[in-house]
DNA sequence: TCTATACTTGCATAATGACGCAAATGAACA
DNA sequence: TGTTCATTTGCGTCATTATGCAAGTATAGA
């Protein structure tokens, strides 16, 4: 349950960026994926390289161009786990 | 699927206190949740009103203490929603 | 080897956010 | 009404982060 996962969310066009991509339904190169957004491209693959780092995103380099994609298995369970966290969360009524 | 509501869940002490304030298992008052932390109460009662505001708690006005609890059901709610529209994205193949 | 393409990284700037302190608000109670 | 306690709000400061531009790296192809 980490806070740098939920901060590579917390941004809009990151969080932009992971809605397209995963709508892409398949590996999207960073000049597709920047091509939609009027903010410059090495912004684009910062925001790539921060989902990435989070766990959320995995990229591979083919040839002079890097396909991101979505890590739905491990993003779907991390968001899923933490809702289970807090659900059965147990009782503990003691301060300090 | 909002950045707002990740923003409130990217800083360590806030999901420090929903983490404290899920295993209370009852609502609490601001001074119950920041004796818990280093950090001036004013802070704690920032990031109470950061977590309300991003719909995560809800607060209750008792005489002159007020009471945050978790709203367990929209915020569990909130997390699976998005796992599962990432999940069920529709393939879009077109850019921009 | 030279050039073009795709992407990343360095650096400066501007915006955002966390924090502490002090003051303000609001409610209970003498 | 005045005092005290619980919480919030105003404000200044420091750290972090998003952004653009320019330069750097890496790969493909002439």
């Amino acid at each position: 349950m980490s806070a740098a996962f939920f901060g590579a969310l917390s941004d809009p066009t990151r969080l932009a960026i992971l809605v397209r991509l995963a709508g892409f339904a398949r590996p999207a190169t960073v000049s597709e994926i920047s091509c939609c957004y009027p903010i410059d491209m090495s912004v684009i693959s910062r925001h790539l390289a921060a989902l990435k780092a989070a766990g959320i995103l995995e990229s591979e380099k083919r040839g002079k161009q890097v396909y991101y994609s979505v890590r739905y298995d491990t993003f779907t369970e991390a968001l899923r786990s933490v809702a289970d966290a807090v659900e059965n969360c147990c009782p503990d009524d003691r301060c300090c």
